[in-house]
DNA sequence: TCCTAACCGGAACGAGCGCCCCGATTATAT
DNA sequence: ATATAATCGGGGCGCTCGTTCCGGTTAGGA
């Protein structure tokens, strides 16, 4: 997809890259709504130049939640090789504060005027998979209820992505996070510490 | 409030009536991004009829959010005296359901291009009454754990509609719902886990 | 029935925004 | 340095939507 026909012009290359990174910034910032132009005169180039290397306003942001999932999946892999119990909590509650300051990624995750799955199937794709590992992960860790799977994750994500966003004082989800983990957590056992050396075999 | 200083023409009260109950299931279906246009249409009158009884869009869409609000009001006032330790969850869930088929109050409430305590300061600030009695209600039955306050509570029911309107299914809700229920019973667990739990952010 | 003030509808205005066009500019090979 | 083709920028088109305006219509009292 991504392949080098022919190496760009160094000046267009230059003004691509600040694209990118500008609306990086302003889709988090602003969302999906804000106005191309807005993107092209924080970085400093005209609307037509957007244009030239995006054809739609609709490709630069999925480009952007392209790079960002990328990133998020990442996260993921690193966080479920940390700890396996706690993989789990700590993608979930991250991903929450992201969507504080990430108001492009929110939208996109919660379906807002931009469907996913038909995107970019791809990624997409690659999230479920790492999704469904760290979940697994957790739940034969006993970390977790096993009676859920994916899609009971990804709506909690898109629930606590939008309680972050009404909530602005971070400080304050400090009391609402532990009654999600709390929920999570396996519904019988009293649970406490869990020592972890319980591995069932599915 | 609600004062008849001079009696409306009898075609008049019709239209308008016409025009709150038509925007009353617009707004709940599209949300409140809907053109004037589309609610003058459905309602079988012209856009300038509409502004006649309504100076402004945002003041149509208060009036509905008003009496949603006053509808919800009530609604917990029942659930509270049915059953005091139950009255929060059945109460929770309920407003997450409304939150499928109402996007105009979803919106309203999470603060989507909307502000509820600027705009309608004594219902919110009757709304806010209700919940912190029955949330009150439901620590002294002792199903609720005594360390969360209203704004928890007002989050989680953001959280919780913003899940229901991307789960489409009501039917899969019913594994998320318990998990909410489990979270907010539980006694407490602010626990120091053996690694991670919430990571810093800024 | 007739008169008049209230009311009606939808055309029209202005602002915002996605996207395109084209004359001016500039990188780069020769 | 010069030619040439790629690139630039911003004005403009077309559309949507909130709001206003006004000529035609109608309710309802005399």
């Amino acid at each position: 997809m991504t392949e080098k026909s022919r190496p760009l012009r160094a000046d267009a290359a230059r003004n691509r890259a600040r694209v990118l990174q500008v609306a990086y910034e302003t889709f988090a910032e602003e969302g999906a709504g804000v106005p191309i132009d807005e993107i092209a005169r924080r970085a400093g180039v005209g609307a037509g130049t957007v244009y030239r290397h995006f054809p739609t306003k609709e490709s630069l942001f999925q480009a952007i939640v392209a790079d960002r999932l990328r990133q998020v999946v990442e996260r993921a892999r690193e966080q479920a090789t940390t700890d396996p119990g706690e993989g789990l909590y700590a993608f979930l509650f991250q991903m929450a504060e992201q969507g504080a300051t990430d108001l492009g990624l929110t939208e996109a995750f919660a379906g807002i005027g931009f469907d996913l799955a038909a995107a970019l199937p791809d990624a997409e794709k690659e999230f479920t998979g790492v999704m469904t590992e760290i979940l697994a992960q957790a739940q034969r860790a006993g970390t977790v209820r096993p009676d859920l799977d994916v899609a009971d994750i990804k709506t909690l994500i898109v629930g606590l992505q939008a309680m972050r966003r009404f909530r602005g004082d971070s400080e304050l989800m400090r009391r609402v996070y532990p009654v999600i983990r709390a929920g999570l957590a396996a519904p019988d056992s009293a649970d406490a510490s869990p020592a972890s050396g319980t591995a069932q075999t599915s």
